[in-house]
DNA sequence: CTCACGATCGAAATCGTTTTCGATTAAGGG
DNA sequence: CCCTTAATCGAAAACGATTTCGATCGTGAG
């Protein structure tokens, strides 16, 4: 049982291999009559145009990728699930590929993506990447990109993202206003954007409320996990007793953190409280549960999606693409450890 | 700026389109250094033959498709993750789509893929899936078929699995050694055939170590998650003081648990100890960390893929397919919740 | 000198669509 | 009765690769 083709149904009803591929994709030239019977027949022995030889002529894929920089993380799991949902919506497979946080591994995906002739590109950049000549050849090709959650401020593209900055000013703003005064900041990578807003973010809080910012309470986690968070809990309360508060980039060290207090016994919120980023689904259900931001993976998944779909209809029809950045919101989630 | 074309690169080194693919492809009939110089040009304007025109003659596509049941799920992420990695080594791109554990939905992606060409699928069918007409389906296609950690009895097919028995088997066991002797099951839907061996499995250790077996001290979890764990600690501590500990059928619940004895402030393991399944990341940070039977995902990704890979060599060569069933090895991971 | 043969290259058919451009027919107006 | 027009259908040319089957050209044997 091999796959049928038009030229199959063409001669079941006694038609052309034209008059059929029209009638399907609705064209005015073909009765009502016979466009009822090819549908009802099409319909019957349940086919579909190859996909293949359609993009021949179309020169459209109904491919997407999308390259995230990890795979087993709730948060771009998330923002997966948003995607596909809206991609199957429009009829769009999508082929997912990892960096694995590697800028080498970054370039030689995108570089897969574009031989593979996708009609677009959604890209979440990795922590390492620390130039765009990778994006600039998505751009130069001509074909729509979106940049989510980790964008660059160096190429000109659509991008989804949140307000990093003043997230993190929220979080950090309930600690002092909880009554926390000397709070640490665990950040992340020094390159990715997001990483350094967090810390902007955590810096305009201190200043606003008039508490002196040290530099040496700011700790860079390098690959954010619970080892790090767990290392760097350690290392504050053997080194620095006074601080009462921990601001982390992401929930992964905050509940390393939390883990190393609960083996010492540190009372958390009242000793010393931690906050997270991005409200993991686990962040809920460590004890005491993790006061978080919450950062919605699928929402975004979703607008970048359809941001992907704005310019390739633009594209089509030929006209200018101007690319936008959307925010998505992000709401503070007070739970047990603040 | 377009893609380039084999005439593009024919008319650039004034040759025929034909002598340039088999020089790409190394046919036999073509000079060395034609083949040399072939290969120098297109290496130098990044040059590859358009995968989709090359899938017309070839009738492959070098796409797998790969149905999952829950997109931001730790296990199913590993398993996508040892998939990826090794499809991306043979060359092949991975198209990644979610049934979210219904039986509609997962006919429809198998459906999808079908329609898409794809040179293989590979499948983890739903908790709601009860027939497997669309297995057929795929298996009367003829195209290479692998089951993976969910499986199915009524088809033949290859599958990858662990020993789900053994594994419940040894954990309860561990269980009872550590001195428990009223040992509750939270147990997975009824449908799928590891939640049905999980509970054989926590069966069969009662049955050897002669502890009777109650079957209300079964509980079954619909939709395997931290809430229903938290539900039933609740009822089982109420309704059943008698029980000592519970075995989950996956860490999720066993999570939950956990979160309500905290609250409660039971004591764990004294009191009661809890044991998972799985080994989810987040499993070792909750505190007490869990117990749990370790499922290597990423292990098995990669066996499902070269499982497909090699079913696809031996089509190809018209041999006939005979169907494989691998068992990954577990281990139980004793933490601080047994 | 002829012929066979190996080495190297190309013409052309093919894969399954889409789409342009005619071809055919019937109806209706003058 | 002729001509225009609308309605409906098909032939054929792409799309970009792969692969079969010849074509050409030397070379060396007989």
């Amino acid at each position: 049982m091999k796959n049928l083709t038009l030229k199959d149904i063409a001669t079941a009803l006694n038609l052309s291999i034209t008059t059929v591929s029209k009638a399907l994709k609705d064209y005015p030239d073909v009765s009502a009559k016979t466009k009822a019977r090819v549908k009802a027949y099409t319909e019957e022995v349940n086919f579909t145009p190859n996909a293949y030889a359609a993009y021949l002529r179309t020169q459209e894929s109904k491919i997407i990728g999308v390259i995230i920089p990890r795979l087993n993380h709730y948060f771009f799991s998330n923002v997966l699930k948003g995607i596909m949902k809206t991609a199957e919506v429009e009829g769009y497979m999508v082929i997912v590929l990892s960096s694995e946080e590697s800028y080498e591994l970054e370039k030689k995906q995108v570089d897969r993506l574009l031989k593979q002739n996708v009609d677009g590109i959604l890209l979440s950049i990795a922590d390492s990447t620390h130039d765009t000549s990778h994006i600039n050849n998505i751009l130069a090709q001509n074909i729509p990109l979106v940049l989510f959650d980790k964008y660059s401020k160096l190429s000109q593209c659509s991008s989804v993202i949140i307000n990093d900055q003043n997230a993190a000013f929220t979080a950090v703003e309930h600690l002092i206003k909880s009554g926390k005064k000397n709070i640490a900041h665990l950040r992340g990578p020094l390159l990715p954007q997001n990483s350094i807003d967090r810390f902007l973010g955590y810096r305009k809080a201190l200043e606003k409320y008039e508490l002196p910012y040290k530099k040496e309470w700011v700790f860079t986690c390098q690959d954010i996990n619970s080892d790090e968070g767990y290392a760097y809990a350690k290392y504050i309360l053997e080194k620095y007793p006074a601080i009462d508060a921990i601001f982390a980039v992401a929930d992964m060290p905050a509940i390393g953190a939390i883990k190393y207090f609960n083996e010492q016994n540190i009372a958390i919120p009242e000793q010393i409280a931690v906050m997270g980023f991005s409200n993991w689904k686990i962040s809920g259900l460590v004890t005491p549960a993790l006061s978080t931001v919450n950062q919605p993976g699928e929402t975004m998944g979703r607008k970048a999606f359809e941001l992907f779909f704005q310019e390739l209809q633009l594209l089509k029809k030929g006209k200018k693409i101007e690319h936008q950045i959307i925010e998505i919101d992000t709401t503070l989630i007070v739970r047990d450890s603040t």
